[in-house]
RNA sequence: GGCGACGUGGCCAAGUGGUAAGGCAGAGGUUUGCAAAACCUUCAUCACCGGUUCGACUCCGGUCGUCGCCUCCA
């Protein structure tokens, strides 16, 4: 894993980490509907998980939602909403979102608004320890002390202090002693608890650390959030965690993905954005789910209907085949891998099959290690992907060949079967049994009633007609039929066991 | 001004000190009544300039360019 602190790669998780690894994602502030952007952080992570359940780790992960907030306050006042109403409404549409693709939810999603008493006494903790002070009811973070103790403010984000303060744009503040200091916690009359210090909120910066460590411990493995909260937000969390605790060791690893850009620039709820359940009319969530894996996570990822089509026309490549095997294979499918690779990789049998069959053989027989490699390569899901469009060519090859032989149709059973293996860790590649699944899932979000009509039964009945009239040779009027075909929604292939419907997205 | 990331074929995107995965698009071909699907073949010397090295796209320095952060933006 590449380490934000060191621009290195290390070693991850530790082996002494062994078996359970603990994960922190800086989580939404509930204001508005989520964009595409936010969605980057929780699909890479569900991934990550699974991954690192494959290969044998247990995982405890956490994401925040920042349920109290200026901009929560800003949006309520704005709508004359209730500013807890509305923060609940879009943590529940959030949950949404994440649910309809297909993200499994994490371990808990700590709110602010339930840890007040626990930011209070973090607060009391760091100034006690000397690192905050008090000022007409704020309390703040005492960055300048807190450097010249330990040293580290900066060390995250590579900042140097000295020249911040004389660069930096924040603004002066009267109750600050200086400009770099942040708020803890925020004097608040209106919106706010009571606590030793009067009413009011916690700063932006201090649910993370106290959340984080609550759940996680002092010292946990992965901290990760988006580029843009390294400097100052994470720089701040190390602060405050350090000060709390007065050791050094907050995350093991920093890890930062990089944007989601739109027409050239960010996709932001402040600029031009649009919410992520937008695309779900025009686009299924594995298509989505798909784009972001396309790109490692420390590049920034544009997005683009261009790019879209082109992940659902290289998903297609996938789709054709699966169609295929489950065409050929039907009921004779088998369903185990291990029991494919046992059977198909005893030399006996190895002995009997065609130089072409054995060569599509290894390169199935060492997809699975190739793709893990990969992800084990700093999270390398472009590299996996790449892996599994690799079989799929040889694969195809031999499940369309006149000659298939019964090994080379388990052959092809083994590569659909790994295929499917490598799309449970991404998810993606789901079969169709899955499909309606999360179409249902996506409508439910968009409010769309699942209603299906049963269009196969007459395209059945058009592809007879069109059978017919082809062995007629009456070749104009079969393709007109073809075409009310299509118009149902369904491709028409003429295969050598004759032809067949296959439904078109 | 400070900090950071990046610049690979028409487009997108991996990767590596020893002559560049994958996807999309293009061209040619096999198959097909046609089409669809599939397969085969074909398409780059890695922004530029220096340096290190037997050898660099990969390491170092510089130049140009793009983007982000420094504003409670994921």
């Amino acid at each position: 894993m590449h380490n934000t602190v060191t621009k290195k790669l290390h070693e991850f998780p530790p082996p002494s980490k062994h078996p359970e690894v603990t994960i922190y994602l800086c989580g939404l502030t509930t204001y508005d509907y989520a964009h595409l952007g936010n969605m980057r952080g929780p699909i890479l992570f569900d991934v990550f998980r699974k991954f690192l359940v494959e290969i044998g780790y247990r995982v405890k992960f956490i994401t925040n939602f920042t349920d109290v907030d200026d901009k929560v306050i800003q949006r309520a006042k704005e709508t004359d909403a209730d500013y807890s109403q509305l923060a609940r409404k879009f943590t529940r549409e959030y949950l949404l979102d994440l649910t309809a693709l297909g993200i499994e939810h994490a371990d808990l999603y700590p709110k602010v608004s339930y840890h007040i008493q626990d930011i209070i006494d973090y607060v009391k903790v760091i100034i006690d320890n000397g690192y905050a002070y008090e000022s007409n009811g704020n309390i703040y973070f005492d960055v300048p002390k807190f450097h010249a103790d330990k040293g580290t403010y900066g060390k995250l984000s590579r900042r140097n202090i000295d020249e911040m303060v004389t660069e930096c744009r924040i603004e002066a503040d009267e109750n600050k002693h200086d400009q770099l200091d942040f708020a803890l916690w925020k004097a608040d009359s209106e919106n706010g608890w009571e606590s030793p210090w009067g009413k009011g909120r916690p700063g932006w910066h201090i649910e993370c650390s106290l959340m984080s460590t609550k759940y996680l411990g002092t010292s946990f493995d992965i901290h990760s959030g988006a580029i843009d909260l390294k400097f100052p937000h994470h720089e701040n969390e190390v602060a405050q965690a350090e000060a709390h605790s007065g050791t050094g060791t907050f995350a093991q690893v920093w890890m930062h993905y990089e944007f989601v850009n739109w027409k050239g620039g960010k996709l932001a709820k402040s600029g031009e954005s649009f919410a992520v359940r937008d695309l779900f009319e025009k686009y299924d969530v594995e298509t989505i789910r798909q784009f972001i894996l396309s790109a490692k996570y420390r590049s920034p990822i544009d997005f683009s209907d261009e790019r879209m089509e082109e992940v659902k026309k290289s998903r297609a490549r996938i789709d054709n085949f699966f169609f295929e095997v489950r065409r050929q294979l039907g009921e004779s499918i088998e369903e185990s891998r291990h029991n494919l690779i046992n059977k198909l990789g005893n030399p006996h049998e190895k002995k009997n099959m065609s130089d072409a069959e054995l060569k599509v053989f290894s390169e199935v027989e060492s997809f699975a290690e190739k793709f893990l490699d990969d992800l084990c390569d700093d999270f390398n899901t472009q590299g996996a992907l790449s892996r599994v469009f690799e079989i799929v060519n040889p694969a195809n090859t031999l499940i369309n060949a006149p000659d298939l032989s019964d090994t080379g149709r388990e052959i092809a059973n083994l590569a659909y079967l790994e295929i499917l293996w490598a799309g449970s860790i991404l998810g993606l590649f789901n079969d169709e049994r899955d499909e309606l699944m999360q179409i249902t899932a996506a409508n439910k979000v968009l409010g769309i009633g699942g209603i299906v009509s049963d269009s196969k039964g007459e395209a059945e009945k058009l592809l007879e007609e069109r059978q017919k009239l082809k062995g007629e040779k009456k070749y104009k009027e079969a393709d007109a039929v073809r075409d009310k075909i299509i118009e149902l929604g369904f491709e028409v292939r003429d295969t050598p066991d004759g032809p067949v419907l296959k439904p078109v997205e």
